[in-house]
RNA sequence: GGCGGUAUCGUCUAGGGGACUAGGACACAGCCCUCUCAAGGCUGGAACACGGGUUCGAAUCCCGUUACCGCUACCA
């Protein structure tokens, strides 16, 4: 590539921003900040009865969470249309185009006949073709009339970034519609109208659009405009081999945020969907992910989203991040699941960063990470009725054994090789096994079965609401002991 | 139906004529580590859609078949 490329994502915003859209959006950027090209965003609202002002949004949301950041101005589609209406009458006035006063219903019904004689349908141009005075005449009427390409002889045929060469006999393209008859562009004409206003060089979208490129490149030749390059990127689908629909679940990636997927593990997984980097490498920063990009990496088919996957992957970010990118990201959610305050935990960054090493590497999701917290910010501890049921199953001697673990430890230094010391030697006075005495203990200090080790428990909760969690679990087993 | 695209373990993929007894990762199973849970380490099962060519030699190149997907709108 002899100049950098301008590329641009253009979502129509009919919907939330899915996974699909995401990864299309994510080379586009890849490949801009690789090459140091321009990456634009354009919201496609000219399908008026669909587009929606939550829908942009969601579309501006999923790409700041994603970190997809883009240059110049947003442009919407809907303000070209004057533009557009200029495109189709120089077509028009060239002989590209040509109107076409037939009507919807007209058409529908050509369809149905074709269809019940076992024929295909095909746009007949001659249906267009209009003695002089009676063009005339329907203009001078006001009769409504749509804008029809004029499809040249020959094929249409490109090379394709990710597929070579493709090409299309032009016979098996209709004479399309450029303009509908109340004036507004269709899909194809207002593509390529922008497309050339914003001097785009590389169109890389989803391969649904392979059919509709050769009536694009005819567009882009009757414009007398020069052609971008095309990438086709090979689809995304759902676990049962089907194109990826709200059937499949999580499909908006909204609702990877609202999981607990961080974005860099995100753009991570999403960029493996049709790329790959050559070799084993699999975890990648955003910052490798831009170094290693190319279109050489592109692959054909089509891949299925396996959110388990995705999991994995955002426990090797989760615990490969950077401790303080990761905090940054993580204390909102902390304070939004209720657990401290803003000005709270910037009084403890260093406990807290402590807390947070030996959680990451336990948790998959932002969720289960906020969720296993829970223990060292609050002060109430919930007893996990299966952990307390399985480790407390002897309330009684639960109970004096939890007495005992707390005197060891309240006579000693409140640091981890003293207090190990001390447990260990309590198992030996009693001949039982540390587990038969560390796992009461977490369920005491912690409410649940699986945390990290006990003394890095013990000093995250801290000596004091230690002593006092185990006082609370003596008390509670001597309880249930005499109600039981 | 027509046209176009795709085809390696269940899934994501490496592979671009001999280095392939087809490698890695997720998932799964077993083992190790171990105070629990993770993480980590080791081991195992698991794939070149099928049929023809080309070639001394094909997962790799060509053709056909099959399967799947997309398009075939006054949707985008």
């Amino acid at each position: 590539m002899i100049t950098p490329p301008r590329l641009r994502f253009a979502p129509s915003p009919t919907g939330y921003l899915h996974v699909g859209g995401a990864r299309t959006a994510l080379f586009n950027w890849l490949l801009a900040r690789k090459t140091g090209g321009k990456f634009l965003l354009r919201i496609e609202d000219t399908d008026r009865a669909r587009s929606t002002d939550d829908s942009t949004r969601a579309i501006f949301e999923g790409m700041t969470w994603l970190g997809l950041d883009w240059d110049e101005e947003v442009t919407f589609q809907g303000a070209n249309l004057a533009r557009h209406q200029r495109d189709a009458h120089a077509l028009l006035a060239s002989g590209a185009a040509y109107r076409d006063f037939t009507t919807g219903e007209e058409l529908d019904r050509l369809r149905k006949d074709a269809e019940a004689a076992g024929e295909q349908f095909r746009f007949d141009r001659r249906l267009a073709e209009l003695p002089a005075d009676e063009l005339q005449s329907r203009l001078d009427r006001g009769d409504p009339f749509t804008i029809r390409f004029r499809v040249p002889e020959g094929a249409t045929g490109w090379v394709d970034m990710v597929h070579g060469q493709i090409e299309f006999p032009n016979k098996d393209i209709d004479d399309f519609i450029i303009l509908r008859s109340d004036g507004t562009p269709i899909y194809n004409l207002a593509v390529v109208s922008d497309d050339i206003a914003t001097a785009i060089t590389l169109v890389m979208r989803g391969d649904d659009h392979i059919s509709n490129t050769p009536k694009q490149i005819l567009l882009y030749r009757a414009l007398g405009a020069a052609l971008p390059t095309f990438a086709h990127l090979p689809m995304i689908l759902g676990s049962d081999g089907k194109k990826l629909s709200k059937r499949h679940g999580a499909t908006a990636v909204g609702d990877y945020h609202g999981l607990g997927i961080l974005p860099d593990a995100m753009c991570n997984f999403l960029a493996l969907l049709g790329w790959s980097p050559g070799g084993d490498r699999e975890v990648m920063t955003r910052q490798e992910l831009i170094d290693y990009f190319s279109e050489d990496g592109l692959l054909k088919k089509a891949a299925v989203f396996d959110a388990t996957k995705l999991e994995w992957m955002n426990g090797q970010h989760l615990a490969q991040t950077p401790i303080d990118a990761l905090d940054a990201y993580l204390r909102p959610f902390l304070v939004r699941a209720d657990l401290t305050t803003a000005e709270a935990i910037a009084e403890r960054t260093e406990w807290w960063h402590r807390l947070l090493e030996l959680l990451r590497v336990r948790a998959r999701t932002v969720n289960e990470l906020v969720a296993q917290c829970r223990p060292y910010f609050v002060d109430e501890v919930l007893y996990d009725a299966d952990a307390a049921a399985k480790q407390w199953k002897d309330p009684a001697a639960s109970a004096e054994l939890l007495q005992a673990v707390r005197e060891r430890l309240a006579e000693g230094e409140w640091e981890a090789g003293a207090m190990e010391t001390a447990l260990r030697a309590l198992g030996e006075a009693r001949g039982i096994g540390v587990g038969k005495i560390f796992q009461p203990m977490r369920v005491a200090l912690t409410g649940v079965a699986a945390t990290p080790g006990i003394f890095d428990v013990l000093l995250a909760v801290g000596r004091e609401r230690s002593l006092a969690r185990l006082d609370a679990a003596v008390v509670h087993l001597t309880r249930s002991s005499i109600a039981g």
